[in-house]
Order: C-alpha cells, then structure tokens, then sequence
DNA sequence: GGCCGCTTACTGAATATTCAATCAGTATGG
DNA sequence: CCATACTGATTGAATATTCAGTAAGCGGCC
C-alpha cells in the first residue's frame, strides 16, 4: 500500500507534487489520520510551502479530491469504434477486474476512504455528484447506443445505468473493506449473466 | 442528521450510553472529526469516565463498531414462513428503500463512514469480512431455499449473493454521497427486472 | 443496627504531545 | 528590484491520556 501511483510519478509542478505527498499520506495514515505534518513528510520540499500553494488545509483536501476524481475519471476508456455491448464489456472490465495490484489497490482505498467523508461534507457531497453525473450520462449513452444498433433491448437506459453504476461502486468499496477479490470476481460473472439475460436483445431468452 | 436512533433511545448501562454518545459525535463531526472531547460532550458522565471504560480510543471505537454492526445485523428481517422469493422481495425491501427518514439517514452515513475505515485498517477489516460473511450466508440460504421451492431457477447461490450484496452495498453508500434517493429508487426497480429475467424461474422469459 | 474495608463508578484538573497556521526572513530569477 | 518560491522557528489551540481524589454501593461482623 502507498506505492507511487503512474498518474503522478514524476510531478512536473509544485501543486502536483503536494498532490501526490497528499495521496501517500493518504495510503499511509488514513483520511482521519491525514494531517499537514505527514503530508509534509512526504512532500520533498518543507511543510510551511503548503500553505503558500493553499489557503488551508481545508483548501487543499477539496483541491486534491478534485485531483483524484480527474484521474479516476480518466482511468475509465472511451472506445468509440466498437459496439455498444462491446464498450460496456470494457468499461465494465476496466471497473471490476478479477484482481488489484498493489499501485490499483492503495488507489482504491483512497478513493473510497475520500467518497466516505461525502456522507458529512456538503462540498465532498457536491463534487461527488458531479462526478458520479459524468459516469451516469457516459453509461446511458453507451446504452442508448446499444438499443439504437439493436444489441439491447428497449430497457430505461437510466435506469439500467444507475444499476450498473451502483454495482461498480459496491464493487470497489467491498473490495477493499473486507469482501476481497472473490466478491468482486463473483460480481462480475453474475453482472455477465444480467446482461445477457436482461440487456443483451437476440434470440429471446437465449440460453 | 444526528437524531437519536430507536434502538438505544434510553440506554440502560454506562457502556450503551458511551455508544450513544459515540454514534451522536458520529453523525455530528464525522470519523475524521470523532474526538474524545466530542464523545464526552454528548455524554450525560464526565469524559472521564470513558478511560475508566475502555482503555483508550482506539478500543471505544472498535467496540462501537461491534455495536453498530450488530444493530445494522439485526434490521434486516428473518421471516421463515414466507416463500423464498417473498423473503428476498422484503430483504431487498429493508435494505433499499426508496427514502430514508432523517433518523435512518443519520444511521446510514455512519455505517458508511466506518467501512471506509476497514480500508486502511486491518481490524475494521476483519469485522467487516464477518459481517459480510453472515449476511451473504443469510443470502445464499434464501437463495438455496427458492431452488429448492422451484421458484428460482438453478443459479450459483454463491455468485447471487455476492451480486445482490455489492449491489446493496454499493446503493447505501451512493445514496448518502451524492447519488440521492433516486439512485437507489431506480437501482431497486432494475434489481426487480433482474430478479424476474434471470432468478426467478417459471415461463421462461415472462414479459 | 452500625461501623469497616473493599470495589466500582465517577469527576476535574493537569500533563505532554500534536495540531493547523503564521511569520519574519532567505534565496532566486526575470 | 520586485515578485515568487521557499524555509525554520514559533504560536496557541486541541489532542489523548493520566491521576489524585470523591461518592456510593455492598458484604461481613461485632
């Protein structure tokens, strides 16, 4: 846990860099536990700079929650060439996959660790819903796109993602709270089996 | 948020009051803000007292978890003389309802906030993983008993369970993070397609 | 009954440590 | 020579934890 993740390996700018002191501190201690000092011990430069790059701690949370939505976000892939039912197998493959490695764990601990305090900070709440909006409207219309090439059935695209979307988010937590890997590989199938028996169109009820 | 939970509204020994005043903190501050001064504000006795009952935080906390763990065990309901299909339809019922009054609100954001903790720590974990382990067992019994009935069709209990609890899962923290209860409204309508598409047995592919 | 000794529940003040934040001052580069 | 990047020392508040001491219940025992 706490390895350097490949986003930030090298940070070109001095916010980058405190961004990535911030997410090991983060692996190591824990949100509760994530104080200026320890960010500063990881940060190579001293600890009173952060407060020339931040207002306050405070500041510097928001700003580096931002941070961890943009590369989360950007982690999810955008094919464009294939099939809709063929997007959604690669997303869903990028968002469950059987296993973590350490870099991918220590990641996803800290991402849930950070969507935890949405559940008592109003502006974690806002940024969360804003990201969550992002995902939902890319799902919907990879799924729209299915009913329209006639791979899916005529299903409440919205409805279908919010689904899916939950499910990830389960995926990811339980993960890593106490579910391991088999939880999620198990998901998976099970996700597989929903598709084809609910969203995939064809010979009806193909077994 | 904050409301006093039915099930220790009065509390009837020292110890249950501290987890009162703990669950209140909670709600208030949040993990990261859960001082023992703040424990001790919402404590009827002297702060204290609290060293004379645990041996420091780190013990009151993981007892609290044991507590609310157990409480959020005991909600979901054991009915035994319905049908297994009726018996998951009410479990479901109970752990994805379509709103949350402010009191069960509270309650959920605490449970969320303290299974993120299980992420960096190793004992939340192994609390969690039994938890888990028993709710999943009380699933795939359900799950046993309607393939049995003949209501369900021959699915893998196991990889059902698993499903439905990272679906559950992943609709409690949604809701309290920025997906809101329509998140959890739409994801239960689509849980019943599911149920009906490839759980439930009978005309194949009942329209 | 009434006093004794022991345990348990409880308190308020005090401790040392850690916290976020400040600030005066030093480089450095355009 | 001015702005920006940066540092080390420092402040005062908040932190977990300790501790000496009070109060109260309780079983025995003269």
């Amino acid at each position: 846990m706490g390895e350097t993740p490949p986003f930030l390996s090298d940070p070109e700018t001095t916010r980058e860099s405190i961004m990535h002191a911030t997410y090991l501190a983060l692996c190591e201690h824990g949100y509760a536990g994530l104080t200026i000092q320890r960010i500063g011990e990881q940060f190579e430069k001293s600890k009173s700079l952060l407060y020339h790059h931040y207002d306050d701690k405070d500041e510097l949370l928001l700003s580096f929650l931002q941070f961890m939505l943009e590369e989360h976000q950007s982690s999810v892939p955008e094919t464009v060439d294939d099939g809709a039912d063929e997007r959604l197998d690669a997303m869903l493959d990028v968002l469950l996959p059987p296993t973590l490695d350490e870099e991918e764990q220590g990641f996803t601990a800290a991402m849930v660790e950070l969507r935890a305090q949405a559940a008592h900070d109003q502006r974690y709440r806002e940024q969360y819903a804003e990201h969550a909006h992002a995902f939902h409207e890319h799902l919907v219309s990879v799924i729209e796109d299915g009913i329209e090439e006639g791979v899916f059935r005529d299903v409440d695209p919205d409805q279908v993602a919010q689904f899916l979307g939950t499910l990830t988010n389960g995926a990811m937590t339980r993960r890593v709270t106490g579910g391991g890997d088999e939880s999620v590989t198990a998901t998976r199938a099970e996700v597989n089996a929903y598709i084809d028996r609910v969203l995939r169109a064809g010979t009806e009820g193909g077994e």
